[in-house]
DNA sequence: CAACGGACCTGCCTGC
DNA sequence: TGCAGGCAGGTCCGTT
């Protein structure tokens, strides 16, 4: 689910509603994701203020009290402010009790996201220390993606999505940005030039700046801060597009599966 | 190192 | 109607 945008727009959703509150309780009703989620939260969280909410890539960083809770949304995450006392259904694992009568709850049915502790600096914890530049961040350039690949001759597309190179783009994104570019996703890394590494990287930052304006791509389940959904499917040119014409050329889209991701491109625009 | 496959989960859709 | 199979926005880990 939850892809760079998506996260940015739960981020903006929720950040109003915490920053400056303080969390009254926590109640964990289902402690298993990705990882388990840690038992002294409550200890840690309690009567402790919300300083801020940031993100770095696919993270969220809830800035608590003495420390920061880590959270990441996986497949199927969602992150919600509700009255606080919504009855619970059977996917939701965690709910943030705030001094307002709200509550923040994540809810989370595939459990591939976490929610982790640290009182230490996040961005050195083990999980975003090796992460890419953000692709907002000027580092993330065309000449820095012509240099991370010479030699390389792994698929321009599981490149895009490997969060060493550049943090946050997944599967939609990647498929876009990469139509926007003109570049076929199987294309070998390394054989790719400066000139359509600074277009990719300039498509990269534009798709996302697209998506994130319009809250993000609800294709099954994804909602917001506020529970609604993103509206940015209807401007996707390729994802799940299979079949359909190319709106540049009219071609059918194809559809194969890179890097053991589905794959989708225009054949004829996309070399 | 890079590259690949498997693993972790549930829900939903399709086709028999 | 029921059931098996395939597929889904992520990413860590172990093996070549």
């Amino acid at each position: 689910m939850p892809e760079l945008p998506e996260v940015e727009t739960t981020r903006r959703g929720i950040a109003p509603h915490l920053v400056g509150r303080r969390v009254v309780g926590v109640a964990v009703r289902n402690p298993r994701l990705r990882w388990p989620v840690p038992p002294q939260l409550a200890s840690e969280l309690s009567g402790h203020q919300v300083v801020g909410v940031d993100r770095r890539g696919k993270y969220l960083l809830l800035r608590i009290g003495l420390g920061t809770l880590i959270a990441h949304l996986g497949m199927s995450g969602s992150l919600r402010i509700l009255p606080a006392r919504t009855p619970a259904g059977a996917h939701d694992h965690v709910d943030l009790v705030l001094d307002d009568g709200r509550a923040l709850r994540l809810t989370d049915p595939r459990r591939f996201g976490c929610l982790l502790w640290t009182r230490g600096d996040p961005l050195r914890h083990p999980l975003l220390a090796a992460l890419g530049p953000e692709p907002f961040d000027a580092a993330f350039s065309g000449d820095y993606l012509f240099r991370r690949t010479r030699g390389r001759r792994l698929a321009v597309k599981a490149l895009l999505m490997d969060g060493r190179v550049v943090a946050g783009v997944g599967n939609i994104y990647a498929n876009e940005s990469l139509f926007f570019a003109g570049i076929h996703p199987g294309r070998p890394a390394g054989r790719i030039g400066l000139a359509r590494y600074d277009k990719l990287s300039a498509a990269v930052r534009d798709v996302l700046q697209e998506a994130i304006r319009a809250g993000g791509t609800t294709l099954r389940d994804f909602v917001g801060g506020d529970g609604q959904p993103g509206y940015f499917g209807q401007q996707l040119r390729v994802y799940e597009r299979e079949g359909e014409p190319c709106g540049v050329c009219g071609d059918s889209i194809r559809r194969r599966v890179i890097g053991q991701r589905a794959s989708y491109f225009c054949p004829r625009c996309q070399r």
